[in-house]
DNA sequence: CGCCAGCACGCCCTCTGCTGGCCAGAG
DNA sequence: ACTCTGGCCAGCAGAGGGCGTGCTGGCG
């Protein structure tokens, strides 16, 4: 019930972390602005105050009584409240003492004691303006001038529970007539107790939830009183479900009695219990580990602590090899690999674990909540562990090498990666479900899928035609339909090129159109290469002409594609058509590797005047011998299947190659 | 007093996915 | 020669699993 009223901290509660808590909560609610907050564990042995851990600024603490807000929360406009308590002198034990504390006056708060009792100034945050009040249910929220607190804001106070049955009765009659909205907390101490006292948080918070669902119930009292009637006192009450808490003088023979800490809310119905708990509020450690020297309390936490350094684990999981210290992580070992039972379930999905401190770090995931904040950056992370892994971003550190080559790596993680792919065999690889692509990573081919096979919502469109995709992938693979295509077609006849500049050059053989003339004797050429060729034959006295010798029989020819013809006959195996991509580096050493596999197969090249290197396609169908060799390495190593790409038919192929090589001559 | 269960905190690990630089291939 | 593209790769953070350890408190 209170858990559900709360949602802040649905947590178990802890007494002294729960006050760190709160601070921790202030801290975060301080607008951020980093102030130096130092918590302080204040002596539990000062006779006069106990300040609960997790000290506020100094001046609120000033005195150990007056309340004061720390500027920071002034300013937030978030109150701050502390709960000390405060041992009353013998004049002191009435409320006109309590008034003096200057509570009601600085805070709000109204308070009300017992004769006899400490008083406890509230250490509470309250954040004004968070609709709290709506929430808290009537007679469970100590109204505030401006602000209001909850009973589980109370986890830090004291709150114990009257058993003086005639009293609390008499008291609950005058009560509840009053009206209700200010619950004012009392706390009874046995009268052989003087020092402060806390409770049971959780028995008694339960206590009060049950109080709380059936308040129409005979037994049970909640006792409110008018903020100005100070005088009076409230009690909280159930009669039969809170014997535990029966003060000492009452106690009948053979009741079992429930005994308090003095300095906490511990309590127990064994001496003994008590005697070992009050231990906790020392700092003797009377039990040496004789290896570390480290201190225990116990003989049993220092026979655990030397466990860790012999290795002893009596411990043994029976169903695995596994063995443990403790009992408890051999519980928690199974859980985690055999029953795989998980108590702690999140709310909000369906993430469940072993530990609640998983599933408080998983709700961070849904809270956003950062705790850890770097120093060097604005980053802050959700665990220590991910603010520890960013810090190696700032020093720069790579811890992690690797064996095999010594490169160096920021996390374990990314070595794997690189040892499983650099230096492992059979390298698992992820195929592309929608192309066939094999990517090295995962990861990465989930980019590839991002990339290329995303839906578009709007359509991309060819920029060759009119088709439209909304695939990326799809829009590539179409485009290259598109490459083989001869897409410029002449207007007077059927000719049809790849290329516009081929077209242009076609286009002469219409218009008659002769542009390049020679400059010795002025006869006029449609296309560059012929001049070449003209001026180079009859104008240049150095020129020797070019020699294409017939691999087989050695005949020669001024021109290839008669040496080329003429081969045909003399039994050469045709070669396939190899496409030479300029531009492409790995193509041209390739390309190049080629020639040198047709020069070594004895097709000579005999002051080809640069053949192999300006011809755009070169059709080896005539060298059968050298197919046999390079159809085999070209085919596979050359001319990759890809998709999109094109053979030509030999006599496509012959035209091609001698209008490409007489273009790319003229360009050059 | 010892055993035990449970809690809490911390550490380390793995898996996962995103990001951006680099580089080779393609145009 | 240049630009663009996509795979490769390391860096880095998110999330969660599993275990180590210390401590507390119930109980025999």
């Amino acid at each position: 019930m209170m858990a559900a009223q709360d949602s802040h901290l649905p947590e178990p509660f802890t007494k002294i972390k729960g006050a760190e808590r709160i601070w921790d909560r202030a801290r975060e609610d301080d607008g951020g602005d980093r102030l130096p907050w130092v918590k302080e564990r204040n002596s539990i042995c000062d006779p006069d105050v106990e300040v609960l851990n997790g000290a506020p600024p100094a001046k609120a603490l000033e005195g150990g009584r007056n309340l004061e807000l720390s500027p920071s929360l002034i300013q937030s406009e978030k109150h701050l409240i502390m709960l000390q308590t405060v041992r009353l002198k013998e004049g002191e034990e009435d409320l006109q003492a309590v008034s003096q504390l200057n509570i009601q006056q600085q805070s709000g708060l109204h308070m009300v004691v017992q004769r006899g009792a400490s008083v406890l100034q509230p250490l509470v945050v309250v954040q004004q303006g968070v609709g709290a009040q709506q929430n808290i249910p009537t007679g469970v929220a100590i109204s505030l001038q401006d602000g209001v607190y909850t009973f589980h804001d109370m986890e830090v106070m004291q709150i114990n529970v009257l058993q003086e049955k005639v009293q609390a009765k008499d008291e609950e009659n005058k009560s509840m007539d009053k009206s209700p909205g200010m619950l004012l907390i009392k706390k009874l101490v046995p009268k052989n107790l003087k020092n402060s006292v806390k409770i049971d948080r959780t028995k008694d918070l339960h206590a009060v939830e049950e109080i709380l669902s059936c308040t129409a119930k005979d037994d049970i009292s909640v006792s409110l009183n008018e903020p100005k009637e100070q005088g009076e006192q409230s009690v909280v009450k159930k009669t039969d479900t809170l014997e535990a808490h029966t003060n000492t003088q009452h106690r009948k023979k053979g009741e079992k009695v429930t005994i308090h800490c003095d300095l906490c809310a511990f309590t127990s119905l064994r001496m003994s219990s008590l005697n070992r708990h009050m231990k906790t509020h020392s700092d003797e450690k009377p039990h040496l580990c004789h290896l570390c020297l480290k201190a225990f309390r116990t003989v049993t936490l220092l026979r655990n602590h030397v466990n860790t350094h012999t290795g002893t684990r009596p411990y043994k999981c029976s169903d695995c090899e596994m063995a443990f210290v403790t009992s408890g992580e051999l519980a928690r070992h199974r859980r985690y690999k055999h029953t795989l039972e998980k108590p702690f379930k999140c709310s909000v999905c369906k993430y469940s674990s072993v530990e609640a401190s998983k599933l408080k770090r998983h709700i961070r995931s849904h809270t956003g909540e950062r705790p850890y904040n770097c120093c060097l950056c604005s980053y802050a992370s959700k665990d220590t562990y991910k603010l520890k892994r960013h810090m190696v971003t700032h020093s720069g550190e790579k811890p992690y090498e690797c064996y095999v080559c010594q490169a160096r790596f920021t996390q374990s993680g990314t070595m794997k990666i690189h040892i499983l792919q650099k230096h492992s065999e059979n390298v698992p690889r992820y195929q592309c479900p929608h192309c066939n692509a094999f990517i090295a990573r995962k990861s990465d081919l989930g980019v590839h899928l991002r990339n290329l096979h995303s839906y578009l919502a709007v359509a991309m469109k060819c920029s060759y035609c009119e088709a439209v995709f909304h695939e990326r992938y799809a829009l590539i693979q179409h485009k290259k339909t598109h490459r083989n295509e001869k897409r410029f077609k002449c207007d007077r006849c059927s000719y049809a090129c790849k290329q516009e500049r081929h077209l242009i050059v076609h286009k002469r053989t219409h218009t008659g159109e002769k542009p390049f003339t020679c400059v010795s004797c002025s006869k006029c050429f449609r296309q560059k290469q012929l001049l070449t060729v003209h001026f180079r034959k009859h104008h240049d006295s150095n020129f020797k002409p070019t020699v294409y010798e017939c691999p087989k029989c050695g005949k020669g020819y001024s021109r290839w594609n008669n040496m080329h013809k003429h081969a045909e006959n003399c039994g050469l195996a045709r070669a396939k058509v190899v496409t030479r991509h300029k531009g492409s580096k790995g193509k041209k050493k390739r390309w190049n590797s080629l020639k040198q596999d047709v020069k070594q197969e004895g097709c000579s090249e005999v002051s080809c005047g640069g053949l192999w290197e300006s011809a755009g396609t070169v059709d080896l169908g005539s060298f059968q011998d050298v197919s046999v060799v390079n159809t085999e390495c070209c085919a596979s190593e050359i001319v990759p299947v890809e998709y999109g790409i094109e053979t030509s038919t030999p006599r496509e192929q012959k035209t091609e190659m001698t209008c490409e090589m007489i273009l790319n001559m003229m360009d050059k």
